[in-house]
DNA sequence: ACTGCAACTTGCACTCACTGCAAGAATAAT
DNA sequence: ATTATTCTTGCAGTGAGTGCAAGTTGCAGT
């Protein structure tokens, strides 16, 4: 996995582990003390950086504090939803992008837990959490457009992005839930799962 | 309909009434200029406030642009869904629900319109609009709870929560697609049947 | 090693959202 | 009429977030 290797370049190097201690420190001063009462300052000075460089890496101290960062769909994967495949059944193939999002979602995975614990806390993250899911769903949407082309469907573009918003979100869920064992995307078909059994009930 | 009353009581009507001229005022102003070139001040003054008050009425600029308030859920169609009716499925139950929030949520049909169109201009506003339903689905989910005890279900209370909030917005989403005609409410159906299109693909 | 280039950091000054508080005005209750 | 309540407003303050320009540091080509 490219997250364990870390970059030959110095400065791709120092930029990750700059990235990486100002998550910790947010996430640490905010459990031990809230969101409301840290500051972009002292994060940024418990990491050793100024305030200014603080937003240089994170457009808020939310986002800090849950770790967000743009994500890239793996390019096979993504050539694979659009011509239609990898099985041609919608929900099927949305299970596998949504997988396949999820594993490029979050580098450190134990920064990623703790995110999650910090949302039960302080629900402004979660609100946070759920803002970031529509920047990936707005990607999936470019997709829907292209593999409609080649596969068309009744339901609109609106609906199945927010059922892939749920599903990362459930599986999230499922996750915490679990105890945190695997990663989230192992309770993807979990989440499935239980949407399927709500929609029948 | 409560919202066409009047309030008897001065205090109350000149609340509403001022309310209403933010909201006003504020989606005028953002129409024209955007989110990020309207200032609260501007805003309130053009209702003829003061900034301080404009605090008093909302939370924050967004809320005010989407004339969001605390709505609550009719006593009745409460107590049924805690009961485990009116139909003892959860899911056409859940719909039921879901109608009975959407019919209490917009007091002003039009200011509800307005705010559906600069959500396209204006994805900040979306987020939010999201995060309400968030609140929404934090009371939903004390009734689940209740619920619970009179008809249990093996779906758990996020999944639920979640579709509960997809529902409201793809009733909202389709509402625009059909050119604003009727009220949300009545594209519940279609949501859920776009809903249940997607996972029987 | 020298040099020019590009990326990154930082300080500075600034705007503005938002808050607590306390005083004053308007309205309701008695 | 007077007392109590509710609402508005000004004031002073905190802190997030931004643009800019100057400095610093690693990188590439020669």
């Amino acid at each position: 996995m490219p997250s364990s290797t870390p970059p030959p370049n110095a400065r791709a190097r120092q930029k990750r582990e700059r990235r990486l201690a100002l998550i910790e420190a947010a996430q640490r001063l905010v459990g031990e003390r809230g969101l409301d009462d840290v500051t972009v300052e002292e994060i940024s000075s418990a990491a050793g950086l100024s305030p200014r460089t603080f937003f240089n890496y994170f457009d808020s101290k939310d986002d800090a504090v849950l770790g967000i960062q743009e994500i890239e769909l793996d390019a096979e994967v993504r050539a694979q939803f659009v011509a239609g495949g990898p099985s041609g059944r919608l929900m099927t193939d949305l299970e596998t992008l949504v997988a396949g999002f999820l594993t490029n979602a979050d580098p450190n995975i134990e920064q990623g837990e703790r995110a999650m614990r910090l949302m039960v806390s302080e629900p402004r993250l979660v609100q946070r959490h759920i803002a970031w899911h529509q920047r990936v769903i707005g990607e999936l949407e470019e997709l829907l457009g292209e593999r409609r082309k080649a596969r068309p469907s009744p339901v609109d573009d609106d609906t199945i992005g927010m059922v892939a918003g749920l599903l990362m979100r459930a599986s999230a869920l499922a996750w915490a839930r679990s105890g945190y064992e695997g990663d989230a995307v192992a309770h993807l078909p979990e989440a499935v799962a239980q949407l399927r059994l709500l929609l029948d009930d």
